[in-house]
DNA sequence: TCAGTTCGCGCG
DNA sequence: AAAGCGCGCGAACTGA
């Protein structure tokens, strides 16, 4: 392996053209940190067949060679990159792109469980594809000061390996039918880079104000405690009077211990087991204590500390293949689990002449089980753009669906959560009660559970099928495969492919949408089957209808029965439905 | 003292 | 034993 270090123009004008005509490339950086709005770029590498290891040093060889670079990352060449989300937010930083992109990282995360490794570091895949230990004298280097030889070798081995990396996992994913899905992955990536680069606006005034709300109904919370858990000890310090509680309401135990002095008995103390209980004045004054306490704890000071110091916005993290559905995961903060109360959302907004856009799958899941199962009733109401939560509650209740009351649909929307993904009656009696107050008795319960399957018969064949053969493995409509443990539950079973089909769809939309959107739109955050966009106020409402478009186009490539449908609109804030 | 686990709860 | 599933995170707890 020849490795050629670039510290100019005229040293790269040779390699142009080849490296234009290469069918693969493979890329590489080296940065002095991890976050891309703080930390510099310090080495591109540059791989392809039959050529030396360009490495080009960033600092000197930036900004002459910036137009040659653009060109070559931008070229019809796959540029093979391994978890690219990351360079491609420093590329980014140095006012380059690279397009388009094949991630080895995904690549191994899809073949995690069908041969692949366990870990899907760069080191790891090595080892396990080529045989090859990493250099583990260089493997945490320091970018920060004068580069040596070694570093630029080491540098450029990365970049060579990920050609020979591709040479194993390419046929391994064509064996496992996993090319298609691999694409769509890859091309998601590009997407995400760009969405924790922009970030999301937070009213900070707004976040914070609605902090010292919370931390006063905290307050309360826990003086209305006072009779059960006595008064606090008061101690006067050098910063004024503090509180020092004898009693430590996060603790299970003692809260245990607590209800029973108090005549309430339970297996443990989460909202779950304390539901009977819920009228009691102890457990009301516990459950706002907690309720506030969460709310502190995991939402309004960690998002405050994470609003990002140069930027001003937050910008989580996403993690592609996350779930063993192919779901993503998002944290540093995690947005995906922003309360759904417009108190909390209201603060999620544009900044000054912008507007946000927001947008929806309709009933994605339960769209996604129609497919699989097959079930030709869900289908047709789902084709004549029916309410599928009214003829459920039609159908149970054995009425005309304009004879549905609000309340019958209301338990038929958990009829129909719960039951397609395998629910029993008990189970289904508790959640449609907590979940959506709506009260059900045993017997409804099991009565709502028969009538269900008689009338979704395609669902009831699907069930009696995974039931009586569970599945090995399965796959989503897109390819991903997963593998499950021997006799894998119906829960599991009908879970993951339609949970992960509807990752596939939200997946394939990101990808589709990064060279769609108007200029200066920017893709600002994915909550599983939502998608949101900040815009330029006059290009707020086009936005919007790409989105939508975008969307239900990426669904329908994937369900060739179920029509997709996706809403959007324009907002101030997340808030808005 | 500290890493790892469990509980409880926010979201889709 | 019984159970719809998937996550991340804070605080308490556990064990060495």
């Amino acid at each position: 392996m020849k490795t050629l270090r670039i510290t100019a123009r005229d040293q790269l004008a040779p390699y142009i053209a080849p490296i234009q005509g290469a069918n693969l490339l493979a890329i590489d950086t080296e940065t002095t940190g991890l976050d891309p709005h703080q930390d510099r770029l310090r080495l591109i590498q540059i791989a392809a067949r039959g050529l030396p290891v360009l490495v080009i040093d960033c600092e000197l060889a930036l900004p002459s060679c910036r137009d040659a670079l653009r060109a070559m990352l931008c070229g019809k060449a796959p540029k093979l990159m391994h978890n690219a989300k990351f360079d491609l937010a420093f590329l980014r930083a140095a006012g380059l792109s690279a397009w388009p992109v094949l991630d080895t990282m995904l690549a191994a995360l899809l073949l995690k469980g069908s041969g692949g490794p366990d870990r899907t570091s760069l080191a790891a895949l090595s080892q396990h594809y080529l045989g090859q230990e990493m250099d583990k004298r260089l493997q945490v280097s320091d970018w920060t000061g004068a580069l040596t030889d070694d570093q630029i070798e080491y540098a450029a081995k990365d970049a060579s390996a990920l050609l020979r990396l591709w040479d194993q996992l390419k046929p391994e994913l064509d064996r496992t039918g996993q090319s298609a899905i691999f694409e769509i992955e890859s091309a998601c990536a590009q997407a995400l880079a760009r969405m924790e680069w922009d970030g999301i606006h937070l009213d900070t005034a707004r976040w914070s104000a609605l902090t010292r709300q919370v931390e006063r109904e905290r307050e309360s919370a826990i003086e209305s405690l006072y009779p059960y858990i006595g008064e606090p000890v008061r101690q006067t310090t050098l910063w004024g009077e503090d509180r020092i509680y004898t009693q430590n309401l996060d603790s299970n135990p003692f809260v245990m211990s607590l209800l029973k002095r108090h005549g309430i008995v339970v297996k443990s103390t989460a909202r779950y087991d304390l539901f009977p209980f819920r009228n009691e004045p102890l457990v009301r004054c516990l459950t706002a204590y907690r309720r506030a306490q969460k709310a502190l704890s995991s939402f309004l000071y960690p998002f405050t500390a994470a609003v990002h110091p140069r930027t001003g916005r937050l910008h989580p993290r996403y993690y592609q293949i996350a779930a063993a559905s192919g779901r993503m995961s998002c944290d540093s903060p995690n947005i995906q689990q922003v309360p759904r109360d417009a108190a909390y959302r209201a603060c999620f907004t544009a900044p000054a002449g912008r507007k946000l856009v927001l947008a929806d799958y309709s009933q994605i899941e339960l769209r996604v089980a129609a497919q699989i199962a097959g079930d030709s009733r869900m289908i047709q109401a789902y084709r004549e753009g029916r309410d599928l939560h009214l003829l459920t509650a039609s159908l149970l209740a054995g009425k005309a669906m304009d004879q549905v009351t609000k309340a019958e649909r209301q338990s038929a929307k958990a009829v129909n959560f719960g039951l397609v993904f395998g629910m029993g009656p008990a189970g289904l009696q508790a959640y449609a009660e907590q979940t959506y107050g709506a009260q059900m008795s045993l017997p409804d319960a099991e009565r709502f559970h028969r009538r269900y399957f008689e009338a979704y018969t395609g669902i009831a064949h699907w069930h009696r099928a995974l039931k009586h053969d569970p599945p090995k493995e399965d796959r989503t409509l897109a390819g991903r495969l997963f593998r499950y443990p021997a006799g894998v539950s119906l829960p599991i079973a009908t879970n993951f492919p339609v949970q992960g089909t509807a990752a596939d769809i939200t997946k394939r939309a990101l990808g589709l949408l990064s060279g769609r959107l108007p200029k200066d739109t920017k893709m600002v955050g994915v909550v599983h089957d939502e998608i949101l966009l900040e815009a330029d106020e006059g290009a707020a409402e086009l936005a919007a209808e790409v989105l939508r478009q975008t969307m239900e186009e990426a669904g329908n490539a994937i369900l060739p029965d179920v029509p997709v449908v996706a809403e959007a609109r324009v907002a101030e804030s997340w808030a808005e439905k």
